[in-house]
DNA sequence: ATGAAAGCGCTAACAT
DNA sequence: ATGTTAGCGCTTTCAT
């Protein structure tokens, strides 16, 4: 049915090896031969089979991206699948394809990701840390396989590669920024605590405020209304009254803004924000949030370069925290 | 390196065939074999080698699914990746894997699709249809090749197969509870006009209101503010002044929100709101927007089933449209 | 610069 | 029920 090199081989008169060279862009190949092998292929609308190459080279030219499944919650999955298409456009630079999998494992089958690497269906591996169980870290580090973690894996002892977003440095982003506006008692405003980049946040904000307060964190469980809450509390507190707030989603900021409204507080004359995350809501608040934006795109990029570099040689384990943007909005425009 | 067929056939002695019977779970096998061949296999930690078993079977064990790239919106990203999921999570359960492809193309090199396609590394594809250029198509349709939309195409006379949300229904479904509530005059606020799902929307709205008033409809940017200011001028027209809202969706609710509370009008009581999709916002606005819900998860889930069937055998296109919900809160509740 | 032949690891048609 | 053999379509020695 298909074309295959002996098609063109046959047409040309010359052996299939012959063609192989031609196309893999050999360079002891005679001018007259690479032509017509050319020609013959294009007149035959060839198509190299992706398969049979891949069994004899012994290699897949694919990479999987394990999906960030448990963790369903559909505001992380966004960031997610931003980066995912990220990937997905470094990798056919590279000329890699990128197969997805879910982490998930049903009844006693092994792991799909465990398949996808012992069957040889990928020549390498991006995984949110979380999806690696201990026997699967074993098996990927006993044999050597290629992998990078999308985000910092909570055990920070392991020896392992994985780029991420600085989340701390967005903290003393904003920290520095406030102050430099003239804002006074900064309060951070916490999201979902079993989110592990809600902890870094605020450890980075605790470190970069020290130098002016005692830090102020109030926590909520991320949604408007626990953050509206909370910040009602914050703010009622006469002794210790924040004149400024980080929040650590947009969906926090949303509740703190109906806490504010309530409190007929103006933003930003009596009330600075800084939200972390310029989606889904940072710019459409009135007033517009001054936000630490996430570079969900780089991060992928970012990613799958590293892995790149790991599956074409063996290289010790490498980290990237990658800078966020501070996006200067009216939300800290104090007069 | 790797643990073969041939290993275990020499390990059990017997031919590698037989080993390939038995993991192949073929019938006629004896049983003390079938145990052997097992153990062993065990034993040595074998896992299949699938490049080698696609390339010998003249298949790949994989679907294709195009990325949503240049609608690059970060909305519409959203509900994209979610049903991106779920069509991996239907794939695994048939035994495929996903492979995921931006259309993009750059310079003169074929598209990645035509490749993906032609060098066999997929049996069928998802596509958005705007992503598949006219001869693409005919690429396709004359191989035969198999592959179903996700979402309907603008054309709508073409013979292919595709899975939608019924966004028409949607609409309807929103007109029959603003008017079972009490409301009388609804005005449909449109969103971005590039979206086809908008006009999807309007239409289904406009054809549902028929029966009761003349068609209404306020076209938007897409955007909070673009809303808030049509609203505004909607609200202001005392001749047709509505009392109800068809949101296309949470981004013009928003907008729409925002108009209300400047003109002090009271929801549900004065205005009542129903809203398109049921994310980001609609559920934290305050009232709570009863809001028209839809399965993303559904709509993978449908869209691979369907590929999966014509993969298996040939069969004359199929069309199916995916039933909206409506969630009822608290913004159409009027006394 | 090119041909011949072996082989990647598996499956399947044909024997027995 | 099992062994033999021939591929799947490509790359890659090893010759010449």
């Amino acid at each position: 049915m298909a074309v295959t090199v002996q098609d063109i081989a046959r047409k040309v008169g010359v052996n299939s090896s012959t063609v192989s060279r031609v196309l893999n862009g050999y360079r002891n190949i005679s001018e007259e031969t690479r032509r017509k092998v050319l020609d013959a292929a294009r007149e035959l609308n060839y198509h190299p089979n992706s398969i049979a190459r891949n069994l004899a080279k012994g290699s897949s030219a694919s990479i999987g991206v394990v999906l960030d499944a448990s963790n369903s919650e559909e505001f992380s999955n966004f960031f997610f699948s931003r980066s995912l298409f990220a990937i997905e456009r470094a990798a056919q630079s590279y000329g890699y394809n990128v197969i997805i999998s879910s982490s998930y494992k049903e009844g006693e089958k092994r792991s799909p990701i465990e398949d996808l690497v012992m069957q040889k269906q990928v020549d390498g591996l991006i995984v949110p840390p979380f999806a690696l169980d201990a026997h699967l870290l074993d098996v990927l580090n006993n044999m050597n396989f290629p992998y990078v973690f999308l985000g910092q894996p909570a055990r920070s002892g392991l020896q392992v590669s994985w780029v991420d977003l600085h989340n701390a440095q967005g903290s003393a982003q904003a920290v520095a920024h406030l102050y430099e506006r003239g804002y006074q008692r900064i309060c951070f405003l916490g999201g979902n605590p079993d989110a592990g980049f809600v902890k870094q946040r605020i450890t980075g904000y605790t470190d970069a405020i020290e130098a002016h307060q005692k830090p102020y964190v109030v926590n909520t469980k991320g949604t408007p209304e626990s953050a509206e809450k909370a910040s009602y509390q914050a703010l009622k507190n006469m002794e210790e009254k924040p004149d400024a707030f980080i929040c650590c989603d947009n969906y926090t900021a949303f509740g703190l803004m109906s806490t504010l409204k309530r409190l007929q507080l103006n933003v930003p004359k009596q009330v600075g924000i800084v939200t972390f995350d310029n989606f889904p809501l940072a710019e459409f608040m009135d007033p517009p949030l001054t936000a630490i934006d996430i570079d969900t795109d780089l991060l992928g990029e970012q990613c799958a370069t590293m892995l790149f570099q790991r599956i074409e040689k063996p290289m010790p384990s490498q980290q990237m925290l990658l800078s966020t943007t501070l996006i200067k909005r009216k939300s800290t425009e104090r007069a």
